[in-house]
DNA sequence: AGGAAAAGCGTGCGCTGCGCACGCTAATCT
DNA sequence: AGATTAGCGTGCGCAGCGCACGCTTTTCCT
């Protein structure tokens, strides 16, 4: 019965998630990238580098947010040309998001600040250590008991 | 050059970030808990509980809130039962906040909850694989790229 | 084929939560 | 002792969120 494994986990798992909400997180990888990204368009611009082109919607679902929401971040992306609005060409009601190439620049950038941290703070580990703690941090996170969707 | 690891354990982070947003993840362990109690009163509650009885201006350092606004959810949390003011006996001025027995009880399910989604997530893992995970998951956390304070 | 229902978008509006500024009391410094 | 500082609660303005509305286009049903 030795098993505190899981309560282990989760005091590791708390403390990642008070330094790393995502307004401190978000707020630090986007410091200096122009006015118009910050902790809450990000979110934005990151989903559709994930999803691709997509409806406002469509995102909104994809990043746990209302459309309408996501239509007013988009505002702030377009006009600092971060994102693109076009019309779908197959349905003319609908209007499509598309990042641009600046966009794609800030987003990668931010990733590449990311990945640089973490492995930054890997550095001192052995290289077999990091890499099997990559796999079960997938796998963990992939399994893990937040898959579920809120509903 | 292979190092793509870094890349791989922020891909990893990123999924987990979006599905336990600290909304999510505190607005699904609290539920059923009382009215009191959601995911924006929990902070205050899990953060009492680890810093112990603690004035609201210590409290708001410790999880990244104006002392105001621990005031005014302290408040929703005294009326109901889960917390109480003392004045500081060594301090005219301040005003303790303490968890009461009811209060640590409702901290108590909630960490019982989220290690049990956790453990029963790892069922299918070797144990040693397991307690590895947590391992490497801690010192993560502790060393990690998220260390440093926010200001 | 054509009218009704549904889907998609943007915007007006009320609600909520946040943090600053103020006033007050108590402690500390000179 | 008088002045400054620290701590608390509350009033107030600001910002973001999501619902509801009006509009256009598509889809469905007869």
């Amino acid at each position: 019965m030795k098993n505190s494994t899981g309560h282990d986990i989760a005091d590791a798992l708390g403390l990642l998630l008070r330094r790393s909400t995502r307004a401190r997180l978000y707020t630090r990888l986007t410091e200096g990238l122009g006015e118009a990204v910050d902790d809450l368009t990000y979110p934005v611009l990151s989903g559709l580098a994930r999803t691709g082109t997509c409806s406002a919607a469509d995102l909104g679902r994809e990043i746990g947010l209302d459309r309408t929401t996501v239509t007013r971040r988009a505002d702030r992306l377009e006009q600092a040309g971060l994102l693109q609005r076009q019309p779908d060409p197959a349905d003319g009601r609908a209007t499509l998001l598309a990042l641009t190439e600046q966009g794609h620049n800030i987003v990668s950038v931010t990733r590449q600040r990311l990945a640089a941290g973490i492995e930054s703070s890997l550095a001192t580990w052995p290289q077999e250590d990091a890499q099997a703690f990559a796999r079960q941090l997938r796998r963990f996170v992939d399994e893990g008991p937040f898959t579920a969707e809120p509903h």
